[in-house]
DNA sequence: GCGCGTTATCCGATATACGGATACGTTGTT
DNA sequence: AACAACGTATCCGTATATCGGATAACGCGC
């Protein structure tokens, strides 16, 4: 009855991949994750992972029924669904930084007209946590909905710098995308521009997201030294062309990020 | 070796059952949202969904690897990861009531002290799309992360009003829990109230979410005439004592609302 | 009316996930 | 401190749920 039971680390290999795993699963969230990153047909779907469209219409199917993503009735095409941002907002309702941060972020939101937006990272992109965009203002593409690859704005700069050397050198190692002419693409460039980062403890960036904003990013650390995320201050091209306001948003800016850093630990020093 | 395979439709009773589905993935995602609803330990959402401990670590286990939720180290408590929230974000990107809507809730949040919400059903809860919180007046549970049902506040009595009669019927059958000491939880006192709000168009509820803040909601239509979302404004429970900010409230919240559904495609009539 | 691109469904074989049992680690209690 | 009790991790045979090729319906443009 017991036969070889081939599974075991299929032999010859070094063991590369560790046998199966809840396959399933697995794929239908690759599944929501392209299509959060590009919503389409079906078919497209399929392509951009590598799947059978058999395997790709059941998982679509399920996860269509279940309000995880939303058919478009007439274009068949799938976008996510409510229920994945009400999972996904349950994500903050725990998030000590945001919590933290959060009286902070009110206060230099109020003494000037900026967005002000905590961020953080998530595997090659930088991720807004909160957005307080002062009304009357609005400056498109930045709310939530708008991750932008770790290289291109402030913020993601400044996450980017203070991530692990290795982390950077694999990082770099990938496709770097540019949004706008502006936006520095060439690794050798941007590890000088991390590295200035570092140095001074803040980025700013002007018009290499959108061509029309600018901003400036500060770093927030934890009780570990980590850090973790960012305070980041966006407006318009042209207002950063006024040193004084520039220095004033910095000073608030840097103000931010260390009194949120110190609300969850962190302490000057070694 | 190729046993009868009795997995066809199960002879003997009527297909009560549709087959088999792709139990992993429905379960996962069901583990997903029940620890959005309560972050926890993994027996309690072993023990909350009915699934052997095995299986259910076998499921938070391929889950934590992929980021979709976190384990905090030393107390070893599941709560939603940095991807769902990704993910869930990408919900707004494309949502169009949410683009109609920004605009005037900008407005509207400019000309008041109060925070300005734009909500939508999800199952039994009421979800916050957008919040615009006035500065420097912290109300909390009034931003993401926090869902309500909808029999509480004015935000999901407004929902609730406009569903079709056989959901509010099915919704009713539920448990409805009470916040606080005021919230209503009687289904006929509801239905009631769920009357008149439909005859006014619009809600008010004082304290039935938070003792110490009271809210009022009025809803959007999309181009079919159906309630697809509510505007909702939220202040201090004191505040709303005073007839002429009501008043002053009122309006605004109904020139929002409306002004929305007719950039959805609604038109007043008919 | 015809053909192409897309979506929906069938079905058998087999790899895959299930869950009972067992072993390990950690926290709280007398 | 030592035990007890609970929570967590892992193993393994078996049944079964899932895969994917093929085929059928659909819709759209020409």
């Amino acid at each position: 009855m017991v036969q070889k039971k081939q599974n075991a680390r299929r032999g010859g290999g070094p063991a590369g991949d560790r046998g199966p795993a809840l396959k399933g699963v697995r794929r239908s969230l690759q599944v929501l994750e392209y299509i959060a990153l590009n919503p389409g047909r079906a078919t497209d779907v399929a392509a951009g992972l590598n799947v059978s469209w058999a395997t790709l219409h059941r998982t679509l199917s399920e996860l269509e029924q279940g309000g995880f993503v939303t058919r478009e009735a007439d274009t068949n095409r799938y976008s996510i669904g409510a229920r994945m941002w009400f999972i996904g907002t349950a994500y903050l309702a725990s998030h000590k930084m945001l919590e933290a941060a959060r009286p902070y972020l009110d206060d230099a939101a109020e003494s000037g007209d900026y967005t002000v937006q905590l961020v953080e990272r998530s595997g090659r992109l930088a991720v807004t946590l909160y957005s307080y965009q002062t009304a009357g203002e609005v400056i498109t593409k930045s709310t939530y909905g708008y991750h932008f690859p770790l290289h291109c704005g402030s913020k993601g700069q400044v996450l980017l710098a203070y991530c692990e050397a290795e982390d950077i050198d694999e990082y770099l190692a990938g496709k770097l995308e540019s949004l706008t002419p502006e936006t520095i693409t060439q690794p050798k460039a941007l590890r000088q521009r991390l590295k200035e980062i570092k140095a001074q403890g803040y980025a700013q960036t002007i018009g290499d997201v959108q061509q029309f904003t600018g901003s400036l990013s500060a770093p927030v650390f934890d009780r570990a030294h980590q850090a973790v995320g960012a305070v980041c201050f966006i407006t318009k091209r042209s207002a950063l062309r006024d040193e004084a306001v520039v220095e004033a948003m910095l000073e608030t800016l840097l103000r931010t990020a260390q009194s949120t850093s110190l609300a969850l630990g962190w302490r000057p020093g070694g």
